[in-house]
DNA sequence: GGGTGATCATAC
DNA sequence: GTATGATCACCC
């Protein structure tokens, strides 16, 4: 399979990323000379990892954003016929102890959020994955506005797990942005803060963009 | 039906 | 376990 050289610059990851618009994932998949699997079932991430790699992001389980060269973080984002998100949107783990001092303008939601490209694909389960295709894509800021119902939501919810009320926190707090299990099953386990402030064991949490930030996002441009 | 909570694959 | 990439699937 050929590799693919990260793109120099903003202009040259949005021209490839333009280029793949209206292309299904069958066409990506065997330019990169891989399988298509059946469904999604066993390969969640497989969507996401086809562009990533096809837009020649780095590889890597780093906390950071894609395009760090580029201050982007990539996206795919399953959507139906209409352009409405089926999926909320994984941001980053949480952290739920060590946070003394943690502020919004250096948590790791406002880093990766400060410039995001989205992708939307065609992710309804009726059409077989290889005949999906990328949709536009879109290069994305929050505003004002949307960075202050980000920054309230994850003050809230930060503050809760600050006070050792982890476990009280659902994924209905939240206008936008929203604190849900992410872990491998819900028998996985990490440190968390307890109501007295010691250190106990909880399910690992992740933040996720609620369907109805990502659908307006998404809006702006198809209306 | 839709959202919340649960889960899958993989690298290290 | 933690981090990446997310979607699944049960329950309300």
């Amino acid at each position: 399979m050929n590799k693919i050289i990260p793109p120099e610059n903003l202009p040259e990851l949005l021209e490839r990323a333009y280029l793949m618009a209206g292309v299904n994932l069958a066409h990506i998949a065997a330019q990169r000379g891989l399988s298509v699997p059946k469904d999604l079932k066993r390969d969640k991430g497989w969507v996401g990892q086809l562009i990533e790699m096809e837009l020649g992001a780095i590889a890597g389980s780093k906390p950071e954003q894609d395009f760090l060269h580029l201050g982007v973080e990539l996206k795919t984002i399953p959507i139906d016929s209409r352009g409405h998100p089926l999926e909320t949107t994984y941001v980053c783990v949480a952290p739920l102890h060590n946070i003394q001092g943690l502020t919004w303008q250096n948590s790791l939601v406002c880093h990766k959020l400060q410039r995001v490209l989205w992708v939307p694909i065609e992710g309804e389960r009726c059409i077989p994955v290889g005949e999906r295709r990328i949709g536009t894509p879109i290069l994305w800021e929050p505003t004002p506005h949307e960075l202050q119902l980000l920054q309230q939501d994850w003050e809230e919810i930060m503050e809760l797990i600050a006070l050792g009320k982890v476990d009280k926190v659902t994924a209905r707090h939240g206008e936008v942005l929203q604190l849900r299990p992410k872990a491998a099953n819900s028998k996985a386990l990490t440190q968390s803060i307890a109501a007295d402030g010691s250190l106990k064991m909880t399910n690992p949490r992740g933040f996720y963009l609620k369907k109805n930030f990502t659908a307006s996002i998404l809006n702006r441009v198809f209306g």
